[in-house]
DNA sequence: GGATAATAGTTGATTTTGTAACTAACAAGG
DNA sequence: CCTTGTTAGTTACAAAATCAACTATTATCC
């Protein structure tokens, strides 16, 4: 109503600022998602990050992971410790450099990640049916700028 | 490399899920103003969308600043707490509904608002530079739809 | 070679968040 | 009125994230 400190001629409005809007889209956009891994999987959000990077790209470091989906070493490094203990992803010393885990995934880690990588595509396209095709992989390039992930 | 797991058909790639390159759009896109807020002004991110709210759209209560920004009451409530601290806003009781309470920012909250405010009017100009202005604008409706904030 | 720095990953202490239970005030129906 | 239910907001305790310090290994360079 009010519309408070305004004044400024109305250049302003939270409700467009890009940073504000594009976490409340990615939140509302993962509700759904997350109640599957969390609830059905027992997965915290890093966890299936993690998975999903192993699954979908094959082995990785820690290191890598962590680069690739900007997650801090630390986040990683107990998601590791808690997939590798329900046995989805087993670790092998790089024997060039012994400071290196290479990770791969178990049988059923592959198993687990196929199921949830098909309830990902399906939920994908859900909401890409917000949009039309075009504007759908407008919408894909435009946050892979915005990500740095070009 | 590898591609390991890709064998379906290539039809999944985790840099194309909205729900993750979401999640990392909004991460990046808003470290720059992250590091302003945090540690020019020792705000939490909750905190900022408080103060913004009261300042873009004057008196709320927290009820309505959570369902707003989506933001849940506890964490509106100790965000409250902290800006009251800080002597940002004041509360007041509502005579009619003794449970309620309105919130409004003080003079000195108003002005760490407008100069936040000018920092975000910035930087939401230098995000929007990296698309045309056609681009930025369907990119804000398609994220206000994703967030069901239509 | 040996000191120094850098890197991969882990651990511990502190903060922040999430979940549930709580208080206080109001509402509705008998 | 008075029990029962609902709502606004807070608090307590558990879970998770953050930050700094740590171990172990490799790289640098004098």
């Amino acid at each position: 109503m009010t519309q408070q400190n305004n004044d400024e001629k109305d250049e302003f409005d939270l409700r467009n600022f890009l940073p504000f809007l594009l976490n409340q889209a990615a939140e509302e956009s993962s509700l759904e998602f997350q109640r599957v891994y969390k609830n059905r999987y027992g997965m915290l959000r890093t966890e299936w990050r993690v998975l999903f990077h192993l699954g979908n790209y094959g082995e990785l470091t820690a290191k890598e992971i962590g680069l690739r989906a900007k997650i801090h070493k630390t986040k990683v490094s107990r998601a590791v410790r808690k997939l590798e203990q329900r046995r989805y992803l087993k670790r092998t010393r790089d024997e060039n450099d012994r400071r290196v885990e290479r990770l791969t995934l178990t049988t059923s880690g592959q198993s687990v990640y196929r199921e949830l990588r098909g309830i990902a595509r399906d939920y994908d396209a859900k909401l890409a049916a917000h949009f039309t095709t075009g504007e759908a992989a407008l919408l894909r390039m435009m946050l892979r700028r915005l990500a740095g992930m070009e």
